[in-house]
DNA sequence: ATGTATATACTGACTGGTATATAAAATTGC
DNA sequence: GCAATTTTATATACCAGTCAGTATATACAT
């Protein structure tokens, strides 16, 4: 694939995380990635499109990342809930953090009908779905409602470090996690 | 004050939390409010300034009424930080709910020294001490931590609403408030 | 007749997107 | 093996529409 496809992918993505989607003009980001229109509009027939490759990449690299960190050091399934949040900690925490990039581009684009909040709804479904796994993996007694309060809390944290770099939100909702984590596995073993 | 400007205010939050703060312009405003750009420009000096007036009214109104209906149905300081999570589903599951304003106007606008991200911020700071507020009333451990923890609970829950209508995230949110202020009291009490 | 509020018309800058021109690379003929 | 030609990718210039904001003109009330 080529490699000015991937630069522009990576400095749309920038820009839109650091700008807003809407307050980022192609010409902006031809600019910067160093090319033209004319190239963008060979790999991606509208803007529509790029954004939604950027959001799709964005989706894929986290979901890699972290799935990759947790089979790696978390073995046992009755960990992995524990140690998420102390991945998605050091993924919040990283001084390039920019926010979640399906929670911004929904508030961008908020009719239900538009391509771009479908693909952030459906991401925040996947995400949802695979906390649903590692929830019943761990022998949660309701994986999908524990699941759903555990998205509440990871959303939500990394809402208020988007609007507020280093409010310390996560570690409260690690707190929190913990508590509906124990909770839901106890109520399951009594 | 001019009906008129009062109807600007109106529209514009209308369709910014329809459409979208960025994707709509003055135009737009000025034609659904049946009035034109010369009078909107004489009650708010630029796009900027109607946006911030628009988030202020917006959050004055919701902490007056979430405020006005705590204290009339919740008289017991220990009953109100549970009573909240009702009125916020009333709030959340009204017909016209289109999400929490400032949430979303802070992912329009990313960058921290913008003005209108400012004004996010600071109103989800207001509102992250109305609960502190609340829970220290309640006699919770650490009344700032608790606060915390349920802003992340109701503005992730409202975010999962605004990216799926209907998702059913507050009901959930509500149970994980409950444990979470359960803790907070019977450690306080021991 | 004078002051105020509204309506029309316009500005320059920017939007996403494209038609045309030019440079580079691959393919062909011999 | 080399030159001519055709295809492919890049660059320039431009399009109509929209953006926020304003200068001017007109209607209306005092």
């Amino acid at each position: 694939m080529s490699v000015l496809r991937e630069k522009i992918l990576h400095v749309a993505s920038d820009l839109f995380q650091t700008r807003g989607i809407n307050s980022t003009g192609v010409d902006t980001i031809v600019a910067v990635a160093g090319t033209t229109k004319m190239t963008l509009y060979k790999y991606f027939r509208s803007k529509e499109e790029l954004i939604l490759e950027v959001l799709q990449k964005g989706h894929s690299d986290f979901t890699t990342w972290l799935g990759h960190n947790l089979s790696k050091n978390a073995k046992k399934p009755s960990d992995r809930l524990q140690k998420l949040f102390d991945f998605i900690e050091e993924w919040v925490t990283a001084p390039d953090f920019r926010g979640m990039a399906f929670l911004k581009a929904s508030a961008e684009f908020p009719n239900e009908e538009n391509p771009v909040h479908r693909l952030s709804a459906e991401q925040s479904r996947q995400f949802r779905q695979f906390l649903a796994e590692l929830a019943a993996d761990a022998g949660a007694r309701d994986p999908d409602s524990l699941a759903l309060q555990l998205s509440i809390l990871i959303e939500g944290a990394i809402q208020a470090e988007q609007i507020k770099r280093g409010s310390g939100a996560i570690k409260y909702a690690k707190k929190a996690a913990k508590l509906l984590i124990e909770n839901s596995l106890e109520k399951q073993a009594a």
